[in-house]
DNA sequence: GTAAAACCTGACGTTCACGTGAGGGAAAAG
DNA sequence: CTTTTCCCTCACGTGAACGTCAGGTTTTAC
C-alpha cells in the first residue's frame, strides 16, 4: 500500500509517516519513481509507534526500544533499558493518579450541597 | 520569602515562577524595590501546579482549573470541566497502562531463555 | 560604603512532533 | 493521451514550557 492509505488506516498524518521514516522508525520499499510501499504489518507497526508516543516516550528512546521490540536485539543494556522505560511509565501512572485523586477531591467538594458553593449551581442548573 | 527560595523549597526553576506568574497561575506581593515576595503556602501551590503540569494539562485550563480548586468558582460549567479533565486523565492512564502491558510483554520474552536471545545475555552477565 | 548575591525586565533560543504550503513528478482513471 | 489524484522533497511555521544571555537594579554581607 502507499502512503495515503496507510495513514488512513492508522489514523495519523501523511506527515507523520515521513517524520517516523526521518527518525528511524518506520521503514518503506521505494517504486521505481520514488514512491513509499508499505507492507500490511506496517499498520500495527504504526499503532505502536503511537502508543509509544501516547506514553511519553520521545523518538530517540522508541528508534532504541523497536529493536528490542522486533526481537532483533536482546543485551543485557537492552533489557536495562526496557526495565528502565516500563518504570517511568509506571511513575507517570502513579502521579497521574494523584492528579486524577486531586482532581476527585475538587469534584466531590464542589458537588456537595456543603462549602462555598458559588449558587450559580441550584440556580442556572434547571435553567 | 524570595523567588530563589521558593524554587529552591518547591524543585523548580526561578525561570519556571515568573513563567506561572505570567500564565496566571501564581501571583506574588512585591517589596518597594519591586522583588517578588510569596507566602509559605506558594510551595504547596507550586507543587499543584507541576502535578496539573505532569498530569498534561496546559497553562490555560490550569488557569481555568485553579478557581475550581480554591473553591472561588463553582458553577455547573466549572464542574463539567473538572469531570471532563477527571476523565481525560482516566483516558491518558488507560494508554500509559496499555503501554506498560506491551513493554512487560517484550520484557517477558527478553529474559525467558526462550526465542531469539543473542546470547550476549547469559555471557555477558557474569562478566 | 562597597562589593557580592540575588533579583528585575525584555527578548531571543530550544526541543518535539508534527502542520502547511511551494513547486514539481508518478500513478490510476477516463 | 490527458486529467485528476496522489506522491515527492525541501523548508519554514507552530505551540508549549521553559533555558539563557544582556544590561541594569535591589538586597544582603562584610
Amino acid at each position: 500500500m502507499r502512503i495515503g492509505e496507510l495513514a488512513t488506516k492508522a489514523g495519523v498524518s501523511v506527515r507523520a509517516l515521513r517524520y517516523y521514516e526521518e527518525q528511524g522508525l518506520l521503514t518503506a520499499a521505494r517504486s521505481s519513481g520514488g514512491q513509499r510501499h508499505y507492507l500490511d504489518d506496517a499498520v500495527d507497526r504504526v499503532y505502536l509507534i503511537q502508543m509509544l508516543y501516547a506514553a511519553g516516550l520521545s523518538s530517540r528512546t522508541i528508534l532504541d526500544l523497536l529493536p528490542c521490540v522486533d526481537a532483533k536485539v536482546n543485551t543485557p543494556q537492552s533489557r536495562a533499558m526496557l526495565r528502565a522505560e516500563r518504570d517511568r511509565i509506571d511513575r507517570q501512572i502513579t502521579q497521574l493518579r494523584q492528579a486524577r485523586k486531586r482532581l476527585d477531591e475538587v469534584i466531590a467538594l464542589s458537588e456537595s450541597p456543603a462549602s462555598g458553593c458559588t449558587r450559580a449551581d441550584t440556580d442556572a442548573a434547571v435553567a
